[in-house]
Formats: C-alpha cells, structure tokens, sequence
DNA sequence: CGGGAGGTTGAAATCACTCAATTAGAGTGG
DNA sequence: CCACTCTAATTGAGTGATTTCAACCTCCCG
C-alpha cells in the first residue's frame, strides 16, 4: 500500500464529462488522499452486507459488482473500467447488497469516506457530477433489465458489447471499433443471466452473422450501424457522446 | 390542477426513513410548492428522452417506470407507491432512458426542480436522503436482475411481492401478511420479463404449494418464513425494517 | 511435457413462450 | 334486469429457446 498524489486524476477525467469544474475544484479531486492497491484476478473488494470507510476507484484493470445467490450461482450487475467508482452507495448506506471483485489484475485507489463527504459538502458542482453518473449507473442496470426480460439472448450480448465499447472509448481504451475485452464467457454468461455454454452459441452465431468477432479476448465490430441495428442500441442512457469511427 | 399546501408531508414521511431533520427541514419539505393532478389509470407521467421541468410524486395510487423496445414488448423497471418519487433523475439529468405510466388511477404531486434544488443546496440532510432513497432505488433494480438471471420464475415472483410487502407495510400500506396489489397479471409479466400466461401458471402453482393467495387482486401471505425462505428474500437492500406480525 | 482453465460441440431435457380457445368479472346501455 | 362487450384470467397443446450433462479440444503456463 502506497499514497501516491494525482492518482485521482483519473476520476476527474471522468467527473469532467458531467460538468465543468472550476481549477479549484479540480484541484480538490486530484488532491485527494488515497491509497493504491495492486490486486490480483479474483480477489474481492468489497464484500456483501459489509460497512465500507472507503470508496474504491479503479485505476487499471476490470471489476465487477456481484451477488452470490443461495443455489451458488452469480449473478453480476456491472463491469468496471479505469476510472469508475465502484461502490458511492458505500458513502450514504450503511450495508452493501453486493460485493465487487476484480476480474482481472488490477490497481485500484481507494479514498476516505469523510473525505468525499467533505468534497460533496464543499463544491456542489462535484456533487452533482456524482449525481449523474449514479443515475448513469442506474441506468445501466435498467439496460441490461431490458437484456434479460425482452431481448434474445443475441441481442442482449451484441447489446452489452455496445454499451462497453461506447464506456471505453470513453475512457480512451477502445477506437476503431476494437477493444480488448478482458473477460471470459463464463463471466458474460454471469451477467447476461445465460449459461457459459450458450454464451459460446451465441458468440459463433454472431461471429457467423458477421456482426462482430470475438477472438482472444479481442472485440472487433465490423459495422457500427450494423450492430446497433441489430440489437437496438441507442447509447444515450449513457450520457456519453459516441465518436465512432466508421471503420 | 390545483396547488395544495403540505401534500408533500408524505414526501416527508418517506424521507424520515433515512434521516432524522430538523424542524426547520421539515417544514421546508412539507411546505413545496406542488402542483396535485389526479390521472386515470394506463396514463404517461414521463415519457422516455424527453426533458423534465419537474419532478413527480405519488400522493395515490401505483405507477411504474417502463421501456418499450422495438419490437413493441414493454420492460417493467419499478413499481411506485404513494410516498415515491419516480423520476429523481431527471434531477441532474437532461433526458430520461425511460416513461413513468400509472398502473392505476392516481393522484401525483408534481415538484419543480429548482425548489429542489434549492432544498439540496440548503440542507444537506435532505440531499442525503435524496441519495440514500436513490441508492435504495438502484438496489431494487439490482434484486430484479437476480430475479431474472438467476432465481426461477416462481422464485422471481415470490421475492417481487415480498419486496413489495415489505415496501407497502414501511408505507402503511399493508399489515397482517395481506395487501392489495391493484395491478394485473400481465403488468407483472412486464416487470418479471415473462410471458402473461406463465405468471398465471407461475402464480397458481405458487398458490397449490401453499405459500400464498393472490385472488382480486388481493394477496394473502401465509407464513413469513416459508416464503422468504422459498424466495431467499433479505429485506436488508430495502433499508426499512420489515415489522412482520406473524399471522 | 503435464495440468488446468477456458472454449467448443452434441444430445437430451426443461423451462417458458406462442397460439388458440374458454371462462370469469366488471361495466354499460337498453 | 338482462344482453352485450371488453378486459383479465385460465387452460391446453405444440413449439422454441436455453439448460444441463458430458465429452473433447486448445492453449497457456509451470
């Protein structure tokens, strides 16, 4: 465990897409005191049911928040990239319901309770800014409601796969309608509700339809209006501006 | 449309569940200036991409947050009941993802954003419970994606309405393992992404194992235990403390 | 070279859907 | 008070989607 300043930048970056900051306000988020973490694939961050003093920022690698039901399967509510806070519902209740893991090696930052309260209670603009992307996660979670109760299991995966390249070109980790998508099918299955096996299916039939391909954890989608056709993808619940590149 | 004083108090009501106020901030809760509709059932409230000046509360009646997707099949997201606001999100956000309809006829309040933008500018206590109410929103989005990744349909539907038990009971709505659930079979189809005919089928099975009536639109519970034990219900993401009278 | 995790494929079984017909209930007009 | 109508609930039969189980392959890493 190190401090390292700056760190936090990365979360301006982000906060910057819901607002504009003043240069002092942007000082008191990179500024923020926190401690780094290198973690392994795997390992849990947060754990279920638990009290966090601390919120956790991914810097490098994915995560995802979770829930083990009582037959034993998982049932993932969200993935994680550089840059997202992994659990702000940590900062006003006093449980979790879920716990979030890492699903790849990972460095994540995590940041005092009081100081983000101090944050939000000092400099409104960031408080709105937190405001919005929970609604945009919020949102996320209806999306792949939507998944689940009215879209094939095709188009529920091609739909995901849009929502992550429109969240990583974003971040600056994805252009020219590739990404590295550093997850394994069972992972997908886990969040898509599907079992890995057909997960598998749907895979070689979109790869057959020609829509995207999917090999070596690398996502290659050949035609953006294509795809976003086929699965009825309208990135706007993101409140992110999509600059694709029509490859 | 008329302007009536201190219809927010359920508003109030709601909020004290998350947060003791000061005399000060109840008044300034009670005391919103809202503008009372009464609806028909099968009305929108919201509809989905558009801007809101106002945010809606429910004094009567039930609604419910919804998408249709393109192939004209309806996504339930949420139910709401007297005391809920339905579309906090527009708060902060320029457009919603989604449509808010009444499931029944209903009386609503609407708010104006910048009267509650103020109230979260002057006190603090009330924007946190504003975003404790919202991550309790988010985490009941998170229950029914486990509703229908992993539970089976009559698990699904069992833990929908102990949910909503538990939701109508904290809101003085329900007691002694009964409630009235005014809406109909194929609206909770919608919500659990099944087919009308299965919750039929659903719900009558469910009825044969003994675990509770649902009939008129009135659902009797019989024991507490055996069905959140059937359902694997922990009322601990709603943040209410369920006071179950064993019947 | 061996082991293990992840990916792929086939066959059978299950869950849930669609389609279609019937019943029940609430409201309406005559 | 009775037909009429509409919506919701119910039931049956056949179909389709997805799962489970099992086997096998592939690749990476030690």
């Amino acid at each position: 465990m190190t401090a390292t300043p700056h760190s936090a930048s990365i979360l301006l970056r982000k906060l910057e897409r819901f607002g504009t900051f003043s240069e002092v306000e942007r000082r008191a988020i990179t500024e923020l005191p926190v401690t780094i973490r290198s973690l392994g694939a795997g390992q849990d961050i947060v754990r279920d049911h638990e009290r966090q003093s601390h919120c956790c920022l991914m810097l490098d690698g994915w995560a995802s928040r979770y829930q083990v039901c009582s037959r034993g399967k998982r049932q993932i509510f969200s993935f994680h990239i550089p840059g997202d806070l992994t659990d702000y519902q940590s900062l006003h209740l006093p449980a979790n319901d879920y716990s979030v893991c890492t699903l790849t090696s990972a460095i994540v930052a995590f940041i005092p309770h009081e100081r983000l309260h101090e944050l939000i209670s000092i400099f409104p603009q960031i408080a709105v800014a937190l405001w919005r992307d929970a609604h945009v996660d919020a949102a996320i979670s209806r999306s792949w409601l939507v998944g689940m109760g009215v879209r094939t299991a095709c188009e529920a995966l091609a739909h995901l796969l849009c929502e992550l390249y429109v969240k990583l070109e974003a971040a600056g980790l994805a252009a020219n309608l590739r990404y590295h998508l550093p997850i394994t099918q069972g992972v997908l299955a886990d969040a898509l509700g599907l079992s890995n096996v057909h997960v598998n299916r749907v895979l070689s039939e979109l790869r057959t339809r020609g829509i995207f391909t999917l090999s070596n954890h690398v996502l290659q989608i050949h035609n953006w209006n294509d795809l976003t056709r086929y699965c009825d993808f309208d990135p706007s619940y993101l409140h992110l501006v999509p600059q694709i590149a029509e490859a």
